[in-house]
Order: structure tokens, then sequence, then C-alpha cells
DNA sequence: GTCTATAGCTGGATAGAC
DNA sequence: GTCTATCCAGCTATAGAC
């Protein structure tokens, strides 16, 4: 069933329009960050006034809240959907993989890493850390067993493991070589992968 | 010969306060950010007026301009101090050791993954992307001298190293295991040098 | 060169008509 | 719920006295 199917027609246009504000507001926010991003920014890109923006979103702070929400929630939904019999190490290429593409496909900011301004702003926001902590259970757990099966290094503690791995969702080398190379997005994620797992100097004896 | 030996005590004075100005706009960069810093901070936390501030830098914009090219100058001078007995990859490897260390102490921000904002900015501060060429130019002859040796995966574009390395001395990873990690500074950069280098698999034939 | 004071602008949020 | 018009805070930058 869709997730407009038990609606009436005016709730389904707010609906739609409440997913347009949050498309308006993540293609905003890739491109300006959290600090420049204007409400007046948001309303004309939608074709709203600012007043009507307020209706739906009580303030900047919870409309940016509300699209990151959906971001982690659309992680969640495709890790949910992964093949139940991939290893752990598959499945954390492939969420990476998914990250990249949708990053790379005009998407996600990931604003947290920016700056601690933000970071502090969702911190406040109990839904946002909810979705969060979640996935980031999820995500420890993976981790593990892949430390114990030997497919990730057992020698690193696992925080450096799982931070490093989250940073490279929001690396700033996707957007250099998106710039300044001449390779194609499949191009870029294949070789963001490799250097994720197999580091810079590549697969060797030590 | 101190920077300071041929100017007369009023410049001398002068230089002084412009390098405890840039001090504070390091630090206040590093915690907020570029757009939420004000003149006001900056005046405040050195001890003088706005009007004073802008007897010494001429704008904003002018103000985290230099900041960020006396960052760069760090780099370059810790590159040209380097014993040239060294390897490719170990050049390498210091320098990434040193950007990481800078930061822990509390130093740079490396503001330039941050925001197309900022980014535009500093590309439109001549003397800065001149900066930025020349240490570009010695870095990229290291990473394909390391790249021949077989030191770095020959198999990647050099594009690939290269802003994947810069990429690391930026890497939010940092951030999150001095705030969440009990890991002491140094084994944080150990264990981000041996991420950048070995990847997450760790060592290992394929 | 240093300050106090302020101009000029921008952006978050809202009042009030329809 | 939607709009036009506006309030108010905070910021960059400068005028002008000392």
């Amino acid at each position: 069933m869709s997730i407009l199917g038990k609606l009436s027609f005016k709730d389904q246009a707010f609906k739609l329009r409440e997913n347009a504000i949050l498309d308006a507001t993540t293609m905003i926010l890739k491109d300006k960050g959290f600090d420049l991003m204007t409400m007046d920014d948001v309303a004309s890109a939608v074709g709203i006034s600012k007043p009507s923006l307020y209706k739906h979103f009580k303030s900047k702070e919870d409309l940016v809240g509300e699209a990151m929400i959906r971001l982690i929630d659309g992680a969640g939904d495709f890790l949910d959907q992964l093949d139940k019999d991939l290893k752990p190490i598959e499945v954390l290429s492939a969420m990476l993989e998914w990250a990249l593409r949708v990053r790379l496909e005009g998407g996600m900011p990931f604003l947290p890493s920016t700056s601690a301004h933000v970071r502090d702003m969702l911190t406040r926001n109990l839904k946002y850390v909810g979705r969060v902590l979640k996935l980031n259970y999820q995500l420890e757990k993976l981790v593990a067993k892949a430390q114990k099966s030997g497919d990730l290094d057992a020698s690193l503690p696992s925080d450096v493991i799982l931070f490093s791995y989250y940073s490279r969702t929001c690396d700033p080398a996707v957007e250099f070589l998106q710039r300044y190379s001449k390779l194609d997005n499949e191009q870029i994620i294949k070789h963001m992968l490799q250097v994720c797992f197999a580091g810079l100097h590549g697969p060797r004896c030590d």
C-alpha cells in the first residue's frame, strides 16, 4: 500500500508538498550548507511563500532535522532490504556503495560532520538521535562480526573502524573527483570502496 | 635571524599583534566555522576593537585567507625540513602525521572541504591558490614516485590517491574519536595512518 | 591607531488580510 | 492555508572623535 493510501485528498496534497519541501531542502543543503541556506531559498525553490513554509515546519532547525531523518530512514530501509545471506562485510560494502551513489546523484549532504553548530543542533533533536542510534547499533554488530571473521582488521579498535567507515560516506574526495577528474560516477564509487577497505597501499603482504 | 629582526619596534608590535589575530582566527574557525565566525568574536578574543581589526585586515574574507595561507606555509615549511633521504611514501606519511597532530592539538580547521561557499572564496584568493598549487605540485610528484616503487597502489588513478590523501587531513573520524573514544592523541594518529594506508581490511593477500 | 557609535543589510520568524 | 508586509536581531563594515 502506498503511504498515501489512507489519507484524504487534502492530506495527500499536504504530504506531497511536504516531500517536495524536503527534496528542495536536501538539494540546497547539499550545495550551500546549513548556515547559508535561507528559508527564502527553500520557499522559492518549492514555489511557495515563507509563511506557508512555516505552516509545515516550525523552524529552520526543525526543517533540516526532518530532512536528515528522512535520509537516515532511507539508509535503514536499504539495510533492511538487503539479502539476509550476505556476509557482514558485504552488507557494509553495499551500504557504503549505496550512500556514495545517492550522494553522487545529487542526494545527500550528510551534515553531521560539517560543523559543531549543526552537530549540536541535531544532537538536541531527539527524534533524529533515536534513528541514528538504531542504525548505529545495527552497523556496530556488523563491524564486530566482520572483525571476528577476519574480513575487517581485528587489531583495530572497533571505534576506529566504525567512525572511519561513517566518514567515508561524506568523504570530500568524492566531490574533488567529480569536479576535477575525468572519472564517471561508477568509477568513483569503485575506487572509493577500494581505498576504504584496501587502503592506499593496495593489497599486499606485510 | 628572527622574522622580527629587521623591523622597528613599532612594526614588531604590529607583526606580533597580527599573529595574535591569526591565532585567534584559527581557533574560532576551528570550532565555529567560517559562516558563524564574526569579526566581533575575533576582536574580543584578541582584546581589541573591531575597527582596529579592520586596520590589519581589510575584510573577513581577507582575514580568513591569511589564516589559511599561514596554515599552508606551515605545511610547506615542514615538508622542506624533512630528511631528504626519506622514501616518498615516508614523506607522505610524515606529512599526514604532522597534519593530524596539529589538528589534534587544537590547530587547523582545513576549511576547503567544508562548504562550497568557503571553497569559492578561497579560490578567488590568488595568493592562497598559489601556495596550494605549489604544495600540490610537490605532493603529486611524491605520489607518482611512490606508485612507481610499489609503495602506493599503482592500479589506482593518482587523482584518487591524492584527493583521498588530502581528505584524511580533515577526516571527521578524528573528531569523533577524540570525543567518543578513550584513545589518546598518539593512538588516534597511529590508527588513522594505518587506516589511510592499509585500509579497514588490514594487511592481507588477495 | 585606537576607540564609540552607527549605517546598511540580511535572514528568521510572524501579524493580519483573504 | 495562502499570501503581502513587516518586525527584530545580528552581522559586516565604516564614520568620525580623540
